[in-house]
DNA sequence: AAAATCCTTAGTAAATTGATAGGCATTAGA
DNA sequence: TCTAATGCCTATCAATTTACTAAGGATTTT
């Protein structure tokens, strides 16, 4: 039921490599700092995403990671999925016997349905605004 | 992301208990042999269902366990919060930047409306058909 | 040459998962 | 009253995952 640290901070990764989309590399430092996060620990994630192709990197002093594609083409379904293996919130759903095969397929769809519509534009050009303030704490 | 085989098994426990509601207690046992179980585990998971009030428990031989409530009135979610906790993709939601905090609070408000309203019933009654064979392992 | 950066492998403490083991407490039915 | 069937409770444990830390090599710019 939860997206451990490695999509969390994949997600803050690939969001500051969105801010920064056309000017030049930015270095794992640079993002570990601004995040208050460990920059070894950032290197082990950010290799996956660079197996699949979604950064690329540049060797040497300064250089760093840079998006291979637009933000506005790449989802938040795109780093989770890399990152947190498949979405789905059991495995092997087709094991299951229909009622609760159908309950998960549910599940799954709303979920995918939210990751795979949200850009990496759209978190990173995301106003300050609290809309949700109000309703945030119920579960 | 996952839910893992606590809510699982739990869900099939109150599910078996839901399909016999209203002809007297089902043991543990029952459940475990129809579905291929630990009666063991089973009984540490239902040890919360029953303190959380959703099941009751009937002492001695021919005993068991039956539901508190209407199989109607019961939800999945109800089920899955107990054993799992709150339903949440990211803990501390309210610590998050904006952008990626409505990210997890829009995946938690779809999770929560499938799975509360989801009740016992529709998975008990549930047909055996398979309507979902056709886009089930697209992930 | 020096500094900054990426890249790779290894180790590790803590928590979680998915059980297993053993036995006591309670009750229905013979 | 005895016995079998059940619930109830505590402890233990192997495997896995999580979230790092550590160490150092490879590459490139200045």
């Amino acid at each position: 039921m939860k997206i451990s640290t490695k999509g969390r901070y994949g997600l803050t990764i690939m969001i500051e490599l969105a801010k920064k989309h056309g000017e030049g590399p930015t270095s794992l430092k640079t993002i570990a700092q601004a995040n208050d996060l460990s920059e070894h620990y950032l290197e082990q994630l950010i290799a996956p995403l660079r197996n699949a192709g979604l950064v690329k990197s540049i060797r040497g002093a300064y250089g760093g990671y840079i998006l291979t594609n637009e933000p506005s083409k790449i989802t938040a379904g795109d780093v989770i999925r890399v990152l947190e293996g498949p979405i789905t919130p059991v495995e092997g759903i087709e094991d299951e016997e229909p009622a609760k095969r159908e309950l998960w397929i549910r599940i799954r769809d709303a979920i995918k349905d939210v990751l795979d519509n949200t850009t990496l534009e759209d978190l990173a050009n995301h106003s300050d605004d609290n809309e949700h303030d109000g309703y945030m704490f119920y579960i």
